[in-house]
DNA sequence: CACCGTGCAGAAAGCGCTTGCTGTGACGCT
DNA sequence: AGCGTCACAGCAAGCGCTTTCTGCACGGTG
């Protein structure tokens, strides 16, 4: 049998409602009485019982994080600093918090069956990080479970997600489209007229949005769009590798290629060294996001810098209700061009 | 208020035990009473409550996952592994079960705290990946939290971290000595004698480790070993820009550098960059771990290979009891050398 | 001196679920 | 026909905590 509160209630000589007040410290105890408690809990090395608690006080101290792949740098940033703000131990402001971080693997069924696991666990607050999926019946889905759980007074903040209309979700959402245009006008400035895009998966807001950004760059700048020029893959190297292939079997004059991020252009890198090809002499690449590898590439990775770790911070803030939420629950992060080695201007 | 049981079974026409048996299957029931009590569920949106049904039960199907940073792939990249196999959604063997990813900052405290909010939660089974903290009064704290875990039911897996004696902990210790010792074999095989070493912080196991072994090859082929040539820091790129300049500064002799991780081998390549030496005709570089960003570097970097998928999956098969533990309930995982192009013979 | 606010502590009623035990018909056996 | 068996369903007793409400002693006030 393990402790109970009660045990330590009799070993202290006080009623075990007297105990649950010194442990939640939420309600006047005379001095002597709560160090009494203490001790006792000390001495029975007393834990407390996180589901009966939870069941009595109708609440939780769980926090869900949701990513789509923890492997990677891009969420795994966002995710350290939204932590670092819930709290858990360390974290010192008001009550120890467990925050959970969840692994979809990008699939939206995953996503559904955490939000309900969390729904379950009457999880306090829940962040969703990364892009959402388009398809209708599964943003409709999510949308009503996000609708439950804000009505259940779960917190839910979305961080580099779109919003979700009528959810009481609220949104910290990236400039994805204003960024990919500028990173695009960068390459336009340089001279580039013949320009590969290696775009996310489909049905992806991210992917969307950036691909969009891209193009508005090249309709404002009167370059035709040419779909010959867009390769989708995944957020991946490999994938980057492969369609940077692919792109080169299509078009072999073609002088930039812009990923989808920075992984993504990293594998077009490889490719388009093992092809012979020099960055950026003869192929410039640009990426997205700025993670911190992009740096130490040969050369380092032009890209655009998404402030991951201060939108997770204040995403966290936020989820704690510790920072107001944005006028109109709704805030546009930008990101910021990062001009570096691998982009320069076409040959000849 | 929010749907329960009971409302539920009235509904269905049923008892509430019923209505408890079907939804955990645990139990015979007829087939069109199993139906008709789905079809309530359904329809009234039902959602457990967790808390209660934890308390009721006494058991709670929280996996927790600690790491010491979640921003780094290293970690990112077995905790990725660990929760594929522990389930929640998708991993659809044996009910869902959540994994919570918790991130200990590498600090003792918050370990010791994390794992008190899991042993209050009940967890079904904790995993605490990398190396430990070798202060003997943290060693032995967490080691009584171990055991108190393991003897409330707990199962305890460490996976990449040296085994605990006499906790019921099980470990999957990864062979950073090994490792070590064949990469410094392998830079003096080329013909290197002055050799820096840049270790990771004090008191760490995985320091101690990958230095031992460092020291032991040193040792082995009748090089003396140089204190001035070790220097310490932390896990991360800037450390490694730092230090290598310390070590630059101390003894500009050197024709190679030995890094405690691939991220710290990074910060060492640029800090030799920005002092004009070429990698590997001036000085070669050296990592560990062969994270995948370690291929992209310039020069790719050589590097022991840890399986951290391999060995996370089975930390996470043996956590949900669905792998023999290894015998002794200790395995040794070992690493694999990996040569590329930032290891050279030295010059002259 | 009677009265009331105040500061603490206890009694007890749940929170929503699980599960051991107790029926209760239907069925097959002797 | 009588009875043991089986498959299923319900009863009710908690699981360990929180919290409302009540109780009590004390000291200041009119």
């Amino acid at each position: 049998m393990t402790v109970t509160l009660a045990d330590v209630a009799a070993r202290a000589q006080v009623s075990p409602a007297t105990v649950s007040r010194v442990l939640n410290g939420n309600y006047p105890v005379a001095a002597s009485t709560r160090e009494r408690v203490l001790r006792a809990v000390d001495e029975l090395d007393y834990v407390l019982n996180g589901p009966a608690s939870s069941l009595a006080a109708a609440t939780s101290d769980l926090v869900g994080i949701l990513v789509h792949d923890i492997a990677d740098p891009f969420f795994g940033i966002m995710a350290s600093a939204i932590q670092s703000e819930i709290g858990g131990p360390g974290g010192r402001a008001g009550g120890e918090r467990l925050a959970v971080v969840c692994n979809t693997g990008g699939s939206p069924e995953r996503e559904l069956t955490y939000l309900t696991l969390l729904q379950r666990q009457r999880a306090a607050a829940v962040v969703l990080t990364g892009g959402a999926v388009e398809s209708a019946p599964h943003a409709e889905a999510v949308a009503a479970k996000l609708r439950k759980l804000s009505d259940a007074g779960t917190r839910v903040v979305l961080c580099g997600r779109p919003p979700a209309p009528d959810t009481g979700a609220i949104a910290l959402a990236f400039d994805n489209r204003g960024g990919a245009r500028e990173l695009t006008e960068h390459l336009i400035g340089l001279g580039h007229r013949r320009l590969g895009y290696i775009a996310g998966p489909l049905e992806r807001t991210t992917t969307r949005h950036r691909l969009e950004g891209h193009r508005a760059a090249l309709e404002a700048h009167g370059i035709p769009v040419d779909d010959r020029l867009i390769v989708h893959g995944r957020y991946d190297r490999q994938s980057g590798y492969e369609a940077t292939l692919e792109l080169l079997r299509r078009d072999t004059s073609l002088t930039a290629v812009v990923a989808a991020n920075d992984s993504v252009a990293l594998g077009a890198c490889a490719a388009l060294r093992d092809s012979g090809l020099r960055i950026p002499d003869d192929v410039s690449v640009a990426g997205f996001d700025d993670l911190p590898f992009g740096i130490d590439a040969a050369p380092s990775l032009t890209t655009v810098r998404l402030p991951l770790s201060d939108a997770g911070a204040r995403a966290g803030r936020i989820a704690m209700g510790r920072e107001e939420p944005p006028p109109g629950d709704l805030a546009t992060v930008r990101g910021e061009l990062m001009v570096r080695g691998s982009s320069g201007m076409p040959r000849g």
